[in-house]
DNA sequence: GTCTCTGCAAACGTTTTGCAAGTAG
DNA sequence: CTACTTGCAAAACGTTTGCAGAGAC
């Protein structure tokens, strides 16, 4: 029995959206899944350059803006300049350390429950609502 | 009877904090307040420039640089790339529309409450909680 | 064969820097 | 008097763009 192949994965990912198959976009796709922890542009075109060092970095960046155009990634800043890139896509929110610039995932049902119970009873005037994320500052241990 | 002058408000801000009371800084911190809405760096040099032309933009960023670093200020990003600037320093959370980039302020007791009771029945594993920030992302309606 | 993607290099907008001269305390 | 702040211009940084050629479908 064998596992998956992660690359099928990724092809299957971007055929399902419509999206062109190259072996950059297939790169770049790896580079998120494997760094995991919401790399910078940097981190990806890092990981992107020691498996093909031929990849320009304005294709990494287009290739990066269409996945989140389509919805397979997701973009967002921390205080930092660069931005952060999830390939974490279901709904979820983040531990962040100013100090390390570090994030961590955060999920609980419970919360997004309670956000709902509370914001129905409470509506904003003038505003909806389309989603709601925690940003929970902090500090990670070290075990 | 005579209302606060708002420059003296200014300068004992900056005085309780050991800074140097220039009148740029002063200009800086007028822009944030009159500005309100979570201004850019550009917006506010804008209106400095407006009372007075012959300030550099790079000492309007040494400024914003210094208030935040002694809390006079908060700087955060949203989805486009320049930094946004809040002078409101007690805890909020933010309305944002990434439609408009436009951004209001956000206050509940009831909910920081709520926050504060999951989370401490909840804790995280590793992490240690300083602060907790909505990004509550929608549409505002204009009326 | 078509239409999109890639590599390249130049340019963009925002922010930071180094330094000499100026100013607050 | 001293240390910090300013103005200036250059440059750094992350990112975007335009284009000609290459590649996916």
């Amino acid at each position: 029995m064998k596992a998956t192949n992660p690359t099928e994965t990724i092809q299957r990912e971007l055929r399902c959206r419509g999206l062109k198959i190259t072996p950059q976009r297939i790169n770049v796709l790896e580079a998120i899944y494997t760094l995991g922890n919401h790399p910078t542009a940097e981190q990806i075109i890092e990981f992107v350059h020691s498996k093909n060092p031929s990849v320009a970095t304005g294709t990494v960046y287009k290739a990066l803006d269409t996945f989140v155009k389509n919805g397979v990634i997701t973009k967002f800043h921390t205080q930092n300049e660069a931005a952060r890139y999830d390939g974490f896509i279901a709904s979820h929110h983040h531990l962040y350390s100013r100090e390390s610039d570090k994030i961590d995932d955060f999920e609980s049902e419970e919360l997004d429950q309670l956000l709902l119970v509370f914001f129905s009873r409470n509506s904003i005037p003038d505003f909806e609502i389309e989603s709601i994320k925690l940003q929970i500052n902090g500090k990670f241990n070290s075990k």
